[in-house]
DNA sequence: ACACCTGGGTTCATTCACCGAACCGACGAC
DNA sequence: GTCGTCGGTTCGGTGAATGAACCCAGGTGT
């Protein structure tokens, strides 16, 4: 990563971690691996995004180890995309920069609700679960909320409108 | 972002959250203004952004309502870039992806520790504080740690290796 | 009075990453 | 044999990032 998408001079995990989940695309292919898509097909169906770029994202977070490649079947060899235990750590993150959105630039109510199925917690806030603290991902309800904009008709987009768990494999 | 534009197409809270804050530099821009720098020359010392990026990043964050600009002097006049209520609530977000690099991204220990000052707490977990819970970022302090590397050389890097309080204005 | 410095920008040519359409190879279905 | 699908790679065109130069207003030194 020569010129560009690097930032050398900067004595910062913060820095360390934008070069690699910082780039254009790879937050929504996180949040995407998060909900359940896992297949190289279905993150171009469902993000809209060129092929080649597709293709170096995915390579690059293989190689960082933040997903993994898994064979799912020999004949046609197909591979998926799994979130590593390192990948999964970083749901947080995400899923806190979610919400800032959803208070700041969503003027007509959240677009999707979380809620933490052990307590059955919403997850709005600025932190963890108000009543467990931390929270695993594996644990998490996703569910389309009143501000949702229901524009796209890919297999995709519809599937994930279905309530399901966070890392739970699409099914389509 | 090493980046293009929007995401048009995404019904997603998280990608209208990135076309605000994920264009490259801009989470350092608001790292930065987290610890305390305010000035146009202060974050051009620190950050190596050329001056046209820093410019139009400083005027779309204001233009969005995450910085502010205030006068802080008249003859001549001169202004700072504060962060707003708004922007201070984008501090779990950037302090949870920075805490992630700290733990798969440096390998001589963190860069930098951070301390919850009401509690005495590290804040080095996935969420908050681990006592208290939520956490604003005037009550945290931050000091370099063991990963630090002392290479840059510039009087904000150098003032900004003593302990202070997020917010606190940068004083060279 | 004049030159010079500083903070905060803008302009501009070059470079580089992103874009999207086309192409490719392996395999299965008809 | 032809077609369709999946998972890519290749390639020309475009737009954003880069960095050096320039600009301007308002002190400061002499």
């Amino acid at each position: 990563m020569a010129l560009g998408t690097d930032y050398g001079g900067q004595d910062c995990s913060l820095a360390r971690a934008l070069e690699l989940v910082g780039e254009r695309w790879t937050p929504l292919i996180l949040r995407d691996a998060f909900v359940g898509v896992r297949r190289y097909r279905d993150f171009l169906d469902h993000l809209d995004i060129p092929r080649a770029v597709l293709a170096a994202r995915l390579q690059a977070l293989v190689d960082a180890g933040v997903l993994a490649k898994e064979r799912y079947q020999d004949a046609p060899p197909r591979d998926e995309y799994v979130l590593t235990a390192k990948g999964r750590e970083l749901w947080p993150a995400l899923h806190l920069l979610g919400q800032w959105g959803e208070r700041h630039l969503s003027d007509a109510g959240p677009r999707r609700v979380y809620t933490h199925l052990p307590c059955g917690s919403r997850l709005d806030g600025m932190g963890g679960c108000p009543s467990c603290g931390v929270v695993r991902p594996e644990d998490v309800e996703v569910r389309p909320g009143p501000g949702a904009v229901l524009t796209r008709t890919d297999a995709v987009s519809v599937a994930l409108r279905q309530p399901h768990r966070l890392l739970e494999p699409l099914r389509t």
